[in-house]
DNA sequence: CTTGGACGGAACGCGACCGTTCCGACGAAC
DNA sequence: GTTCGTCGGAACGGTCGCGTTCCGTCCAAG
């Protein structure tokens, strides 16, 4: 098969997805989009599920190792980049806000990505391991809520609200991220028996 | 027209909404899973779009005033404990993914929910402002950034996550964001000219 | 030069919703 | 007791995408 065609097909797939959204998605468009038949199409994928998450495991958004700047601001600081670099991309922003509310309707696609979120989740806990280890955190940190602050304020400013990110905001989030961070010690002293929903 | 078939049409058509999505959502199924004729519904509403920004604007998500605690820690609490309150509901997580998605291809969705932005936006700046004029911060804050951090966290364990939350969480989450505010002093020292985008 | 496979394109029958219209039943107001 | 508006239900023609099939073309391998 070819693989230009098979480019074309690929491309012209996010292209939709971004434009109408996955429920509209129609592979009809799609193949026409790509100057294509919906044998071709169909030649290579069964169905529009099969289709994203075999295009979606494949997507390689190659994820740099971040090098040990040897201090946590910094290291959150070159996280933030990189991040930055992901979510600020239009279709990527899209697709990954119909891929949530997708996600729960459609657990093949939730095994498409997992992948990514595991690379993410490593990535993340690596920068928060290393300061561990300099220091610069107790080990009794809860480490699980500091991951989800290292992501949540840029998500929340690029994606959901459609807001912007220079430099100087970043190294603001950095700032205050680690601040964040340093105060998430495990409370064990104040524990108590409360609900949990 | 008796309001209880308008009951029934909008209580069917948010469920329909969680379960299906916007996109797939058909007004035949709202129609008749509110045992009701098509008819009756498209007497009282004329399209999809129309339907969802009317029951929108009309669901009264009432917001509590939020007491001054005396300290921004426990106003954060107090605001994080609110925030769950609604972030919890399944069906208000679903719609609010799909919602996200959507806004970005029908305006007037977004026109629909920006009373309830700005409604939240001001109880999140009461709060800064309060701690402000306590003097627990200073004036110079990135008020916007410091906003952000109240919500991000919380909505990206509940929402985007799918995780949970415990009184202990809460508290954690209080804890760390006081700590990321009182990190947001705009750094005027520093600023300089960079990319925007 | 022949063969075989993938190609773009057109058409198929099928089912889902659309938005509208008509119907007979019901119930409250007068 | 009659009138009038809404009710649930059924049917309408129309559009769209589905997944499949068949066509004639093109090109590379043998």
């Amino acid at each position: 098969m070819q693989s230009d065609v098979t480019d074309a097909l690929t491309s012209a797939f996010f292209e939709e997805w971004a434009r109408v959204g996955f429920a509209a998605l129609s592979l009809e468009r799609v193949a026409k989009n790509a100057g294509a038949g919906k044998a071709a199409l169909y030649r290579r994928w069964s169905s529009k599920v099969a289709m994203a998450s075999d295009l979606l495991s494949k997507v390689g958004l190659t994820l740099f190792e971040l090098p040990d700047t040897g201090s946590l601001e910094a290291d959150l600081l070159a996280f933030l980049l990189s991040l930055r670099r992901v979510l600020r991309h239009r279709i990527i922003q899209r697709v990954t806000l119909d891929l949530l509310a997708e996600i729960a309707r459609e657990p093949a696609l939730e095994r498409a990505i997992r992948p990514f979120q595991e690379a993410r989740r490593k990535r993340v806990k690596t920068v928060i391991d290393r300061a561990i280890a300099r220091g610069e955190l107790p080990m009794t940190i809860d480490r699980e809520t500091a991951a989800d602050f290292m992501v949540s304020a840029l998500y929340w400013r690029l994606v959901v609200t459609g807001g912007r990110s220079d430099r100087r905001h970043l190294e603001t989030l950095a700032r205050m991220t680690a601040a964040a961070i340093s105060a998430a010690r495990a409370d064990d002293r104040n524990r108590r028996l409360d609900e949990t929903r």
